[in-house]
DNA sequence: CGCATACCCGGACGGTCGTACGGACAACGG
DNA sequence: CCGTTGTCCGTACGACCGTCCGGGTATGCG
């Protein structure tokens, strides 16, 4: 299933390195759970709505759409990715669809975390190989 | 370009919230900024050579390779992302080159800020719609 | 000088994601 | 009742992403 080109060099260069890198990395599954959870932000719709939803509390798709200016299937499909991930709650009242952020979503990184990344990102950008 | 299915309701159901979180929004291009860089982290593979950069200071192309049990190609491929995002920088010494964290990477991401978000994705997950 | 190593690059392929569109459903309003 | 409104669902299509594979460059060694 990967060994293919794998095995590049026998020998480490560094074996000490390479020995406590592996030992404190999260594993493939982790990993593979973080991606997953960082994916389901990496879109601008779902960020926004997720912003949107930290800012008013609570809102129905309607008016979210008219909030972010996009359609509403974009809407649509932003809210369900981020309901069947567990991070919104809806609530139906009549023919309206309420939804708000989920009760243990982690507040602090929409403020301050997520934007000392996009920082970094407008930085140098330092790229050469001497 | 987007005016198709936008206005499903002329009248924004609480216009007051609606406002409120137009204020506060951040952009289409902000969310587009943090998008592109969260989607830098939202793979496996390139989230671990994060992570094990972050615990071994520096680490050459092929012993990144073998702690991470994946392909050179992999490895390559991850690194020349990160390194064009300017996340990593390198450093050349004879044929080996020497990747480490950028110096201005906030380095309390992988620690706590990140893995937050993953206990909440284990969390139950009310899908309802009532 | 020729060969192996360490790494990078560019094209081609398969998979996955987001959007657009049509239809469906329940809920109110006349 | 019948039409409209608010929202959801399933499918089809286009675009992008990650991997695989071949070749390329430069360093070091005998």
């Amino acid at each position: 299933m990967n060994d293919d080109r794998t095995q590049s060099h026998q020998h480490p260069i560094d074996p000490e390195r390479v020995a406590r890198a592996q030992e404190r990395l999260p594993s493939r599954e982790d990993a593979a759970a973080l991606a997953s959870i960082l994916t389901l932000i990496s879109d601008p719709t779902r960020s926004r709505v997720l912003y949107a939803l930290d800012v008013a509390e609570e809102l129905c798709v309607g008016d979210l759409a008219l909030a972010l200016e996009v359609n509403e299937d974009a809407v649509g499909y932003a809210l369900r990715v981020l309901r069947t991930a567990g991070l919104v709650t809806n609530r139906r009242e009549g023919r309206v669809v309420y939804y708000r952020l989920a009760v243990d979503f982690p507040e602090p990184l929409l403020d301050s975390c997520l934007w000392r990344l996009v920082d970094l990102s407008r930085s140098p950008g330092t790229d050469d190989a001497s």
